[in-house]
DNA sequence: AAATAAATTTAGACAAGACTAAAAATATTG
DNA sequence: CAATATTTTTAGTCTTGTCTAAATTTATTT
């Protein structure tokens, strides 16, 4: 059907669109696929000419609703197997990326069906992301960055923003991870550090840290 | 590492290398490949150079210990994923191949190790073939064809030598599946069919069939 | 608004893996 | 054992996806 390496642009250029609605860069796409720019402009002429995406020289890339369709396909495999790997298999949150990159490629409607379903139809990937159901359908999460919470307030963490291994070493030394119920104590103006609760634990966080940490409120 | 289709050589070579201990020719892995013997002759120079075969020119090729190594651990990712489609997502044993095909490819020792542990270190995958260990290993199997079998002998279905949807559903059909017991009653000289017993039930098969059953005797 | 800077595209090249057609080596046969 | 047939290899081409370097377009300054 498509390339890995087509599916990779449209999941690029997917996740670039939230960012740049107006159309997704060249430049921007090459550094989200550690490429040049000039094969980025090779391959989107391609992607161009099967209709997956709406492109102007000079104008930057969009989708088209098929090239949507492809890329959200590719986003839901990618989440469903990180969780497989995360409940079933026992690897940690900051250990699945690669592996899903791999596995997100894989091609058969029906494993993507039959694992959905064997994962219980999970909601969020074990970064808190949302997985999309085989119609495409996220089920929307209201999450929120902790650094906006005002004091007094409460959610529960259901993700990151940040993904890398050093940042997701760092929650799980702290004991923070998804489903946990978080309470801001306190917020200093001054740094934008926060006090926080969380099971029953205060702890200081800075404002790098809750920059970067996805809640969900009631 | 390497390519998916190095990695198919290997394990075509691996699989013909029974036939032919004396070497596997251009146009048997040709054949196997389902491509042209010229295409088989550059890949095979590449897979030389890289010390993965063993070739002489006009000789045919033959693995060596280290695209030996690395055709195992391809099939025993093959063989593992078939078995995790089967008994963890329900698929039949005739739609698995073209899956594991793909998933045979996925690059991850740990991958690999924690979906043998979670699988119970199977044995044997849905065909009956045996699936080597972390080390290689193959915990090998006695199994002989049911039509090797005599009057009044029995054994236990292990698997399948012809693995055609066509034969598989046959078998579905059928109600003969791995782990069945099936004991010979009469063997007819004339036409080389049996009557066998496998659950209570008698029934008549042909030399065809049971040509290729694969069976473990105690 | 011209001049410079930045972004983007084009042109030409390369590696992997495949193909066709032709040449060379090995096998088979009368 | 020469003649024919078969197998295998070579030579040259193609596609995919990438690259560098140069050219072109758009954006930003002064």
């Amino acid at each position: 059907m498509f390339s890995f390496s087509e599916e990779n642009y449209l999941k690029a250029i997917f996740h670039l669109e939230k960012k740049y609605q107006a159309g997704v860069s060249t430049n921007a796409l090459a550094e989200e696929m550690e490429t040049k720019a000039s094969s980025v402009t090779d391959m989107i002429k391609k992607l161009s000419e099967k209709e997956l995406v709406v492109y102007k020289k000079y104008q930057g890339v969009k989708l088209s609703e098929l090239g949507k369709k492809i890329a959200i396909q590719v986003v839901r495999k990618h989440r469903l197997w990180e969780y497989f790997l995360v409940e079933k298999l026992d690897f940690n949150w900051d250990e699945v990326h690669d592996i899903a990159e791999q596995l997100e490629h894989i091609k058969s409607e029906k494993l993507t069906r039959e694992l959905d379903k064997f994962l219980g139809f999970p909601k969020r990937d074990p970064h808190g992301d949302p997985i999309p159901d085989a119609e495409g359908n996220f089920s929307v999460a209201n999450k929120m960055l902790l650094a906006e919470l005002d004091k007094e307030e409460k959610g529960i963490c259901v993700g990151v923003k940040d993904s890398s291994s050093e940042f997701l070493r760092f929650l799980d030394k702290n004991n923070i991870s998804l489903g946990k119920e978080i309470k801001v104590l306190e917020k200093e103006a001054f740094d934008g550090s926060m006090l926080i609760v969380i099971e029953e634990r205060e702890l200081r966080i800075s404002q790098l840290i809750s920059n970067n940490l996805y809640i969900k409120t009631q």
